[in-house]
DNA sequence: AGTTCACACTTGACAGCGTTAGGTGAAACC
DNA sequence: GGTTTCACCTAACGCTGTCAAGTGTGAACT
């Protein structure tokens, strides 16, 4: 039973290294990432801190780890909407379902688009991977949009009119996460306001004849 | 010469004072918020790091200070805006500036809309300064078009329409401080983004009639 | 079967952080 | 001249992420 003793040990470790992403991510999402500490993790899970640093380098990577799973589930859930034949309907949809993304899982969100990001390509061509690349779909799509004559003329930068419907969203979205306690602003629901932003952003993109 | 020497106590106390905000805004400036350490600051200025307890009850209180002024810094880029008679072509005015002062102060910009809001009110009533409350002029601003009939009428809500275009810029500005790093996204530069943004906004926001 | 080895995990510590209780010494007052 | 005030310092606390060195258990080899 060489093998299947290995096995076990392997299996084992990889147990070990998904309780501690198990517990990571459970205090991310309640405390937020910097009032997360490593002692906390390793206590939930019955262990001393140091036993982490043998499953990740540090806490970054730890971080970088969950985080790209996160990627690659908006990835997907960009993947779900599936092959709308019209590329401004289709570009709604995906703004709804980035939206959708983004207030369902606000602590990932926060990290993933609302924080330096330095430590983002832990193993570099994850992200190429086409289910997974969301900015890659948006991109498709606008360039589809475009070659079809779809948005006006002076729009013919795909990437430039990539970032104006991602900014778009993105905005309304991180704005209401930093500055929804603030007092002064009377907070419209972000998912109306996403609609709305959509709406007004694809009729001054498209062409009007 | 009693109030001569009491003055000139308090003049040295505010001057202390000062040199602490003056050492911490460059620090933040050049180090970043939270890399910047209390002890770095009072070594700055040749002080013991609990010198700065005598003059800001913690650090938070000492980033809501530097914050304050930047928010009036803000809001008075929107006044300087000044009159323009039609409301639609001082909002694209609005967002340029906006945009401007986002990209002309990283720093500042990050931290006043880029993270958490708690300590954002230290002395509640500060913000409702007519000249200083940029939110307030985007508001009236957007306002005064609504009422003019220059919008289309399911844009009915300036809280709404407001935090749209609020939306669009930040989006743009705030996405690229994040991101401008990362290698998979070709970035255009922000200020033509921004531009193109507020038009594309402006258009699919205006009544066509 | 007995020895060695690998290695997941622990112990105990380090440097640095924000922050604080208590002390010091010079200037301001009576 | 004695007392008080107060801006500032000394020394420390508890916290953080992290690491060098040790431990013990179970697989592996002779």
């Amino acid at each position: 039973m060489q093998t299947g003793s290995l096995a076990r040990r392997e299996r084992q470790k990889a147990e070990t290294r998904q309780a501690i992403l198990d517990a990571a991510r459970e205090l991310f999402v309640t405390d937020g990432i910097e009032a997360t500490t490593m002692r906390a993790i390793a206590l939930k899970i019955g262990y001393t801190p140091t036993a982490i640093y043998h499953h990740f380098r540090d806490k970054d990577a730890l971080i970088a780890e969950l985080c790209m799973a996160d990627f690659s589930a908006l990835g997907q859930a960009m993947y779900k909407i599936g092959r709308i034949e019209d590329p401004v309907e289709r570009m709604r949809r995906m703004g709804l379902a980035y939206a959708d993304f983004a207030l369902d899982n606000p602590s990932q969100y926060r990290f993933m688009f609302m924080t330096q990001q330095g430590h983002q390509h832990p193993d570099g061509d994850k992200y190429a991977l086409p289910d997974q690349d969301a900015y890659g779909f948006l991109l498709q799509t606008v360039t589809e949009g475009i070659q079809a004559g779809r948005y006006r003329p002076e729009l013919a930068d795909p990437e430039e009119l990539a970032q104006i419907f991602w900014s778009g969203v993105h905005g309304i979205v991180s704005l209401y996460y930093t500055h929804c306690d603030d007092p002064y602003i009377s907070w419209r629901p972000p998912r109306e306001t996403v609609r709305s932003m959509i709406d007004v952003m694809l009729r001054g993109a498209v062409r009007s004849d």
